[in-house]
DNA sequence: CTGAAAGCGCTTACAG
DNA sequence: CTGAAAGCGCTTACAG
């Protein structure tokens, strides 16, 4: 393992001159800094980044923390994160917290902290205070994705907004009797999606003057069987089903238009559906959705945390409460028309 | 921040004796350790990852590189990569290789290996054997998942065993006319499955007795639309369709069973379906195929890293050929039935 | 069982 | 522009 030293005996200068060089700082000229290059590039020298971090305090290492990341969601603001960061030569610590508590406690109090990063990306984690606390004492910055994390900053979509909107396009279509599939008890502990979707929804049908009716409602578990089982029971009843569904994700309203179609309805003569996320396969189900656009999300919370790294900041305002939204749009395929 | 050297005045003990004891070595008193435990608890300190490997080696890192993480496979083996480590309590560093060469360049040459990790984890990507060697040089112990790597231990299922078992499961049926939907050129380049699928189905057509038949033959991308154009086209003419089909992936699968159904097709009455993974929707679909167990293969191979660690390696048995097969079932559900 | 001290491989004021 | 040397925060023979 070739190390410092030897480059320096090498290119004939001493080390301090061939860490300039290499890391480019001014004050190398040019035949020293040609001379250390050639060293390294004919030694295979490969810097220690250990060493590198003990002296500067940097580790050039961002935590991303996701509660799962077997799920479309999160796979793809993974997908986001890791190239904006990589792109600016960052390393990522990733940790899953899939499972038990021990394993979240593990990853906060273990690994998370001593690995020594930069900073933390969270991605629809509720952070606790005490572990918010522990990382703002170790001087971590901290980036939240996919809603607003209290006393750090985040990034995500307005989520009431988005249930209005999707339920407005509904509205506008002619529709009054809207039902819903969102998330449910389970799937709402860390992230308030499902309740705020849901409230963003109940907002249009009063607005519209429309009351709020329990048998066109429904909660499921975000994956395209629950949704099915879930419409299936909406709209099973020929004298009492809704003539249109929004569903919390675009994955349960691929369950939704599979389950309209096994009851002998045609979507959207009949039933009208639309969706949330813009996923992958919204483009084949000809799904109407609203686009999130998850992995720019994640790369601009990439970005933002960057930032912030760059910035001297003060113990005080390491890490201050501060929500930035994401803007959605509403992107019309073929799912949804007027009513009849 | 606070350092050993406090947590060892606190302590009334030498920082030797802090280390020791909070690394759980022996020649310890039980007084010391209580005491040194007790000083870093009050303190809230966190050891120096930095320091600790540059005094020691280790890094305590497994660098993870897959070429995707939003494809359901590539996600699913981190999962179970991200748990076994975890559980081990060592940290991820994660390498997305998405996108163009510079990228994968760039990760190989500065990310992977500044970050001193103590091994490598590649999940379906094919290193070059320029890539291996700057690895290997390096010390550092590789294990591939998802098919055999030239020069490095790896894991994975045989592919062609499983193309001809589900082949074989399709003969058994009485099925003499099966198609196949396999991955296209794209998918080729890194792994070789679907060419290996492929043969396994041929090997199995072949020792029924059985030609290869061209418009029985389609590629598709590895994704749902995909599959469903390419089934739509094999299936189209009523007077040449086969009974059976063989899908490369399930969620191939899933586009050929809606477009069996969409072609007024039953599956199985009319079609028989078979996939490959056991993908976590292939139970909503009743999806006869071959389960995988991809996080499974994720933590065996984790485990399998790991457990070089513990040895000592030559330097040239560091990274060593070998390959582990991978168990695969048939698991049967409701896609498949006899030939009417 | 315990401690003083060297050493891991870098970076960076400081002095020249 | 350049170099000698201190320092980053640990671990670990070595000696006691």
């Amino acid at each position: 393992m070739v190390g410092i030293e030897e480059v320096a005996a090498r290119a004939g200068v001493s080390t301090a001159t061939v860490s300039r060089a290499l890391n480019d700082k001014s004050h190398v000229s040019k035949t020293a800094r040609k001379k250390v290059f050639e060293a390294a590039e004919e030694l295979g020298y490969v810097p220690s980044s250990s060493a590198y971090t003990l002296a500067t305090g940097k580790t050039r290492t961002v935590g991303v923390v996701v509660p799962f990341v077997d799920r479309w969601f999160f796979s793809v603001v993974l997908q986001g994160i890791s190239t904006a960061l990589n792109d600016r030569g960052l390393n990522i610590a990733f940790y899953s917290l899939k499972g038990d508590l021990d394993q979240r406690a593990r990853v906060f109090n273990d690994l998370l902290l001593r690995k020594n990063v930069d900073g933390v990306l969270t991605v629809a984690v509720k952070l606790a205070s005490h572990e918010l606390e522990k990382l703002s004492s170790l001087r971590k910055s901290i980036v939240g994705v996919g809603g607003p994390i209290t006393g750090a900053r985040s990034l995500g979509i307005d989520d009431e907004g988005a249930g209005r909107l999707a339920t407005q396009h509904l509205l506008s279509l002619g529709h009054t009797k809207i039902g819903i599939i969102t998330g449910g008890p389970s799937t709402e502990l860390e992230f308030h999606q499902p309740y705020l979707r849901q409230t963003g929804y109940r907002e249009a049908l009063m607005d519209a003057g429309l009351d709020f009716q329990k048998n066109w409602f429904a909660e499921a578990d975000f994956t395209m069987p629950g949704a099915y089982h879930a419409a299936k029971q909406i709209l099973g009843d020929p004298r009492s089903a809704p003539t249109a569904i929004f569903c919390a994700s675009d994955e349960m309203a691929f369950g939704a238009i599979q389950a309209a179609k096994d009851l002998g309805y045609s979507v959207p003569d009949d039933i009208s559906v639309i969706g949330m996320d813009n996923h992958d396969l919204s483009g084949f189900y000809n799904l109407t959705t609203i686009n999130q656009k998850p992995a720019d999300q994640g790369a601009a919370a990439a970005n933002m945390l960057v930032n912030l790294f760059d910035q001297d900041l003060e113990d005080k305002k390491l890490n201050i409460q501060e929500f930035h939204e994401w803007p959605i749009e509403l992107l019309i395929r073929g799912s949804t028309a007027r009513r009849r």
